[in-house]
DNA sequence: GTAATTGCAAATCATTTGCTTCGTA
DNA sequence: TACGAAGCAAATGATTTGCAATTAC
């Protein structure tokens, strides 16, 4: 545990960089939200972020509202739809790409080990559509092994 | 356009007729929304659909998001939205699966022309996960031929 | 010191819900 | 006729915005 409270702390570090190379201040909010989006490693919901311990009515949502799209807009975090009504997001991991898996049930979310197997085909989109600046967001849905078959 | 009348009567026909097989209704509201849906043949969100000529000021809101629910539940439509703040909904048609590109600068969506590569891993992941019942969503983001670079 | 960030309050947008009325099977 | 669907109004939840007070660089 204490080494991955090391390699934790190095994340942050690295993000709370990327973030100050961008052009963006580092403030207290920003450092105690990105050390518990690489403490849980999941997608995380503006609320939930707000209700975490140490955020708790310290901060106000619209500051975190805030945060979250300058992250977004500078690359550092990802904005995903998970098919839920908030917007989760997630720390960007440099050449990482990570795709999750829902419970259309209970709504846990996974991530989902394999390759990714559409980054190969962003080129030959690219070049069919006319669209630049490729991404994409990969989501499966289905119902976990907790629960029970409808 | 007189032969895609025809094949675009034939979807909606194909359409309420497989709702009446799961039981539900066929009022209306179902038909225009359901005809709106095969002729535009884009994702819709509800205030797309609500402010269509033919639907505008004759129907109230939540009798659509009432209608879209039941729709999808039902696997008639298709629910998306990754990354915008309202649903958009598509029908399905029998074996087929549309995944779409949008644009991050202006908004169009356009479907992908390309064999979907994720469906082939929906049982690799399954297993892997023991979800059971998978699905998938997929979508491109990128900017559009039309808009400037940012 | 100055521009970026926060706090607070209010506005907006998407969606849901309760309850009554209507229309389809 | 009975039950699903629509109308209407109000509630809820997520996100955004304006403006004044703060704070990081």
């Amino acid at each position: 545990m204490s080494s991955e409270n090391k390699m934790d702390s190095r994340k942050v570090q690295q993000a709370v960089e990327r973030c100050k190379s961008k052009g963006l201040r580092c403030t207290k909010l920003m450092g105690l939200t990105i050390e518990l989006l690489v403490r849980t490693g999941k997608p995380l919901t503006v609320s939930e972020i707000i209700s975490s311990a140490e955020i708790a009515d310290r901060y106000d949502q619209a500051s975190v509202y805030r945060l979250m799209t300058r992250l977004e807009e500078k690359g550092i975090v990802r904005r995903l739809g998970l098919r839920e009504r908030a917007a989760s997001f997630v720390l960007r991991h440099l050449h990482e790409h990570d795709d999750y898996i829902v419970c259309t049930s209970c709504g846990v979310v996974e991530r989902v080990e394999i390759d990714c197997p559409v980054a190969p085909l962003e080129g030959i989109i690219a070049s069919a559509s006319g669209f630049r600046n490729l991404e994409h967001e990969l989501e499966f849905f289905g119902v976990c092994p907790r629960c029970p078959a409808a």
